[in-house]
DNA sequence: TTACAGTTTGAAAGCGCTTTCATTCTGGGC
DNA sequence: GCCCAGAATGAAAGCGCTTTCAAACTGTAA
């Protein structure tokens, strides 16, 4: 038998129940529910009692039951592609800071960039009776978004899609990318190398759209032979590198479509005994918080990771609330750092 | 009013109750709910009925419900210090690719370096009726931990730690830090920095123990000026090596208590001209993700990140089972790569 | 045939909270 | 002083599931 022993510290919390605040206080557990949630007008005298009993007993109210009876949880689910992705990372705190303060928990769950896995993502959370759902960037059909848009709130990143019960942030890739592309051809650059991203994410073929949209505007013919794809990590970013070198094709600076396959190339560069800026700029797209250590630090398109999160999360609570979110994402910006120069003459 | 369209895939699932699934195949709720359970032997005749019903109702049982009712959540929640975190990251992943493989689901919660909130995240995850916590490396004391396990299992990493309902795993840091440092030496470094982690941390006292002992056993002499102060995270390593250079110490190897700290480090190298590793030989701790592709390629103390993750899961698996778990954490060891070579005569 | 231990099953009581509905107070207008 | 709208409150019915507890069988020993 274990003794009741209890440090001034919540060590006991989980068996006060409404119903014994109720008591406590000589009220009904109607009235305590009320003065919990701001259903109702209750009297000054009640209420303060009731709070009273709450302190002192250290009430937590039981999510749990919460939920079984208001329908709601409380909590919102994030698919993401993998919970230690760096860029996600970044996001998903924004997400976790912003829900947290409106009591919201999250529970986050990997899609690890695969539509399937996704779709059980999505079940799973489903069956977790989460109040919203927030997908990062995910790989599931924009059909399948607004199927479940039907049954719960939903907010997504990366894309833009109209529906109901469905709010979508996209952040605007093709002016980044078009910017890093200009940097490069203001700085002299010509002839001006393209690491693509997965083909299969909308990003990836918005930010070579951007890409060409900077040389066309700038009088530069595109050359194929100058993109070699990636996959978005940073051994893609290597290997689209070595490729690009092998090829033998003549040229002074590489947009790689996100930091961390600019981290490879640079990896790829080093290797071939290659310096940036001296004899290669090179530019990225996503400014991860680690772009500012790379050697030299990585001049790039600066996503707005940490805010993007807290936006997504933000839209839900007012989807939630019943309102019609206007979210407004923040503009690209290019942040020029020391791995973009002038080519050599 | 919405047409009730259904496609092949379960869009509907929300209101499909246990008790539907009873009547559907003509049994009791409480039937069906041994048989989802598997707590009691029924009938083969009325087990088939009740499965088909329950995949042609689709019927996904309402974790609320059978929390409040049952007591278990089916889902284990994981207090870490940053969801965004490049070495906790990896771990959590490890988590929910074990816990997955059984049907539970994680709940992440971050503690920021911070008892307080640690205290807090502890609090939600109860409040949630978590069937069990894992700490990765928290702030809390012994005691609170030690306490929390009296309630609901808990694995706890970065500590050793005995208690019933309490399992910890610990990495030997000691040792790994006196790899790296011994890697050093044998490269006839003779003048080596350290910098060092935050001193809150375990991780960061045992760490200087092993960079102490590895100097010990060489016969080099320690010597306070050598080691800067750091807080694991990158400006952090910048400021420190900052400091160790206008001390104008003489030194030709530093070794980071963490791989972040290096990556800062090697920067602040970098701005005064310094390179690595001819000028100055740089070795970090973690081995994360990012060491691979840092300029120069990080030499490092391996740490098993996901596999602590999958080990920690595994464990709490086990507690949750009513087992006594007997988890061997991997030893540490070093990755050669190419920021460390031997000083210039 | 009767009685009894052992098996399956169903009825019903919660788990802790929200919410409707009805009830009891108010105070103001006449 | 009486009546009624409106405010404050409580009783009670769930939410969807688990889990006793007891009833209804089964088969077998006497």
């Amino acid at each position: 038998m274990r003794a009741p022993i209890r440090s001034k510290a919540a060590v006991d919390t989980r068996k006060v129940t409404l119903g014994m605040v109720a008591e406590h206080s000589g009220v009904s557990p109607s009235t305590v529910s009320r003065i919990l949630n701001g259903t109702a007008i209750v009297s000054d005298a009640k209420r303060e009692s009731v709070e009273r009993a709450i302190a002192e007993l250290e009430f937590v109210p039981n999510p749990m039951a919460r939920g079984l009876a208001g329908g709601r949880t409380l909590s919102v689910g994030v698919v993401t592609q993998a919970i230690d992705s760096p860029f996600y990372g970044i996001a998903l705190r924004g997400i976790e800071d912003e829900l947290d303060k409106s009591g919201y928990s999250a529970l986050f769950v990997s899609g690890h960039w695969n539509a399937v896995e996704e779709a059980r993502c999505v079940e799973t959370l489903r069956s977790r009776r989460v109040d919203g759902i927030i997908v990062l960037t995910g790989r599931m059909s924009d059909s399948a978004l607004r199927a479940c848009a039907k049954t719960v709130p939903v907010v997504v990143t990366g894309r833009t899609l109209k529906a109901t019960g469905l709010v979508s942030l996209n952040f605007d890739n093709v002016a980044g990318a078009r910017m890093a592309t200009d940097h490069l051809i203001q700085l002299g650059h010509r002839r001006i190398a393209f690491i693509t991203g997965d083909p299969a994410h909308p990003d990836a073929v918005e930010r070579e759209q951007g890409y060409r949209a900077a040389l066309e505007a700038a009088g530069i013919a595109f050359q194929a032979n100058l993109v070699a794809p990636g996959q978005f990590h940073e051994e893609s970013g290597r290997l689209a590198m070595e490729h690009l070198l092998q090829a033998r094709q003549r040229f002074t600076g590489v947009f790689a479509a996100n930091d961390q396959m600019a981290f490879g190339a640079a990896l790829a560069l080093h290797q071939r005994g290659l310096r940036v800026p001296d004899d290669m700029s090179l530019v990225g797209f996503d400014d991860l918080a680690a772009s500012v250590y790379a050697l030299p630090p990585l001049s790039t398109v600066h996503q707005p990771g940490y805010e993007l999160g807290r936006l997504a999360a933000t839209a839900m609570l007012q989807l939630l609330a019943g309102g019609k979110p206007r979210i407004e994402v923040p503009a690209p910006r290019f942040i020029v750092r020391e791995s973009s120069a002038r080519p050599r003459p």
